[in-house]
Parts: structure tokens; sequence; C-alpha cells
DNA sequence: ATAGCTAGTAAGTGATTACTAACTTACCCA
DNA sequence: TGGGTAAGTTAGTAATCACTTACTAGCTAT
């Protein structure tokens, strides 16, 4: 695992590179990683890296690249094989928040590109996720609307809106708190209350 | 309004400094803002700005004391004399986006703040402010279930928590949009998936 | 009117930033 | 086994940052 050997391969040398950044925005303001920061983590000198990245952007598209790679490939592999609409909705939802929680670094990070004013290759990268990921929600929501799991006049994009606020709703209460923790116990109580906004029982 | 004089009262000035940031706070990342890019945004010279703070801290912490402040009165005043504890959350929601869509930057800093490392004293006012609010969504929604008109057996913190992801979710959707408007569009369609998550009728 | 003080300017300072360039080390294959 | 190359180090660079200092302009009270 922790090979102590210095030469990687270049490819190798850019995941760890994309791992170190996780980490660190795991622990403190993205916005505030320097390049002397990132390599110090991984155990490298900072000119090291550009052998590797032709600049720093660069660096923020591999992660933003990797986040949204793994991020969807989780959430599909969770709905996966699910048929009712409703219950792959929770499962995305938990497994969303599980990868929240082993990566805290992550929804600081996809928010502090979000609110660049610039087009960063980051930012963009940041947008068709999130695209991606509004894509596969209206899918099932329309599926539970003509399912009947869902309220049939629900609001669809509202609904998508909302889901993905209460995420956002959860990462706040974690960054209040200081305790990354608290966004595991408290998901299934929070999606409980979005499940009866948008469920068609009661 | 814009009187052209240079010469300011102290706190007259603190004033202008804090709204200039509020102000471009709305147009680029928060992180970002220079006291170069604040003195010039108001016309003067970046070190006069340290005559009125004795450092960039300061100017933050003055500037999420201006927007706790009027955050938390406006949403008091929309709610006032508003019996039913489900209409005055729904005026609290409205004047609360109504507040983000005049200033766009105000989400973002607060943001921005939560997720710094170390506790400076802007993101102690963050906390408060936000430990502020949840005090009186905890306090209406507890008024709303023995009132009848929330679900009696709803979890008051997981409501709570949704409420302020609930504008999270749409602060995202116009950051991704990068169209402010769409906020004020899409409040009340969002508001009422939310207010069908904690309702008691059906 | 002018002295005293407040507010503003202009030109710095050192620290930190992303990035570069010259040199060195380790790996791999003919 | 030695030569070529990929990867790493060291010591820079210019730009930018928050902050300071020496000086100046303008308001106000005696």
């Amino acid at each position: 695992m922790d090979t102590h050997s210095k030469h990687l391969p270049a490819d190798e040398r850019r995941a760890v590179t994309v791992e170190a950044v996780v980490d660190l925005a795991g622990t403190q303001n993205p916005s505030e990683i320097t390049t002397a920061a990132i390599a110090k983590h991984m155990n490298l000198t900072q000119g090291a890296l550009f052998r590797h990245f032709p600049n720093k952007e660069a660096i923020w598209k591999a992660v933003m690249e990797w986040v949204a790679e793994r991020l969807l490939a989780r959430i599909d592999r969770s709905a996966k094989g699910i048929d009712s609409p409703l219950a792959a909705m929770e499962a995305m939802f938990m497994s969303h928040v599980e990868f929240v929680a082993e990566h805290p670094g992550v929804p600081r990070m996809i928010f502090g590109e979000l609110q660049r004013a610039e087009p960063t290759p980051a930012k963009r990268m940041v947008q068709t996720l999130i695209q991606r990921y509004g894509e596969r929600l209206n899918r099932l929501i329309e599926q539970g609307k003509s399912n009947g799991e869902l309220c049939s006049t629900l609001d669809t994009d509202a609904a998508a809106t909302l889901f993905i606020g209460t995420i956002q709703g959860l990462v706040m209460q974690s960054l209040l708190a200081g305790d990354v923790e608290r966004i595991r116990r408290d998901a299934p109580r929070v999606f409980a209350v979005y499940r009866r906004g948008i469920g068609s029982e009661q």
C-alpha cells in the first residue's frame, strides 16, 4: 500500500496527488490548499508536482474528475437492481451520505468550485456532475410518479433540488458542529422527512 | 445617497466598507476578495481601510455581524403577528429567500466562513447566527406539532436541518445556473414539497 | 484664522504564492 | 552494464497579498 518508494510512475503520482488534495480538503478550506501543502502531505517537494500537472488548475480539474467519477459510480451501484424508485432514491441518498462522510472535503470542494466567478475546468466538471446527478433523480422521480409511489402532483424539479439540498443541509450541520460523524447519524431522520414530502401514501 | 464626499466619518466609512464586501461577494468568490478590491469598489485607496479596521479579519467580522443582524431582523419581522406556526415558517422562508436574492453573496460568505479550519471571529458569528436561526425554527416546529398543523411524530431537529438545507439547495441551483433570479422563482415550489414533508394534513 | 485631529494618499515592507530551471537520482532496457 | 529517460530536488522568480509608515488634505472648535 504505502510503499515508501520515492519514484512513482506518472499516472500513479497523479492519483496520489488527487487523493492528497481530497484528504486535505477534509480538514482545511479548499481554497487555502497550496501546492506546497499538497506536496508536503504526500512527502514530495513542491516543484515535483509540476512534472505531472501543467498548473494548479489542472490539479483541481483532476480532483473534480475523481469526485465525479467515484460519486456517480457509487450512487449508480447503490441503486442498481432496486425496482422501487423510492427505495432506489433512498439507497442513493445513503450512499451519497456515506461517500461524504468518508470524504468530508468533497462537498466543500464542490461548493467552493461552484462559486468561482470564472468558468474553470474544475467548475465545469462540477456542473456536469450535478447535471448528471439531476438527470438520474429526475428519471427516478418520474418513475415513482407513474408508479404510484410518489405523489402524482409532485413537482419533479423541486423534488430534485430538495434532494440535493437535503444533503447540503446535513453538510452544513456537520460543519457547524465540527463533527463529520453527525452526518451519518442524522441522515436517516432527515431523509424520512423528505420522503414524506414526496411520497404518495399517508 | 452616493455622496461623492471623500472624507467620511469613521462609522459611516465602516458601514460603506461592509456594503462593499457584501456587494463584491455577489459576483466573486468571497475568499478571493482582497482588501485592494474592496477599496477599489468604494473608491478608496487600500491603505485607508486600515484606518477603520485593525486587520482584514475585523472586516469579515463586521460583515458577518451585518449579515446576522439583518437576516434575523428580517425573518423575525416577517413572522411577527402570524399565529399559525406553519404560516410563520413559510413567511420566514420567503423572506430569507428574498434576502438571499437581494444579496447573493450572503450564502457564499456563510458557507465559506463555516468551512474555515480556524475559529475566526467571523466564523463564530456565523455559528451563533445559525444557532439562533435554529432556535426560532425549533420553537415554531414544536408549536406546530402541539397545534396540530405539523405531524405530531415529526423529528424537530431533522425538520430544522431540512429547512436550512432547502434554502441551501436553492442557492446551489442558482450558482449552477448562474442565475440569481431563479431562486425567487423556485422557492415556492420547493417549499411546497418541504411543507408536505412536515405537515399533518393530507 | 488657525490649531488639532480625523481621514485619505502614496509608496513602501516582508511574507507567501504559483511556477520555473538547472541539476541530480533512480529505474529500465538494449 | 551503461545510457537514456522519467521523476525528484533545490533554489530560485515575479506577482500578489495584508499591512505599515510618512506625509497631506480637510473638517471643526476655539
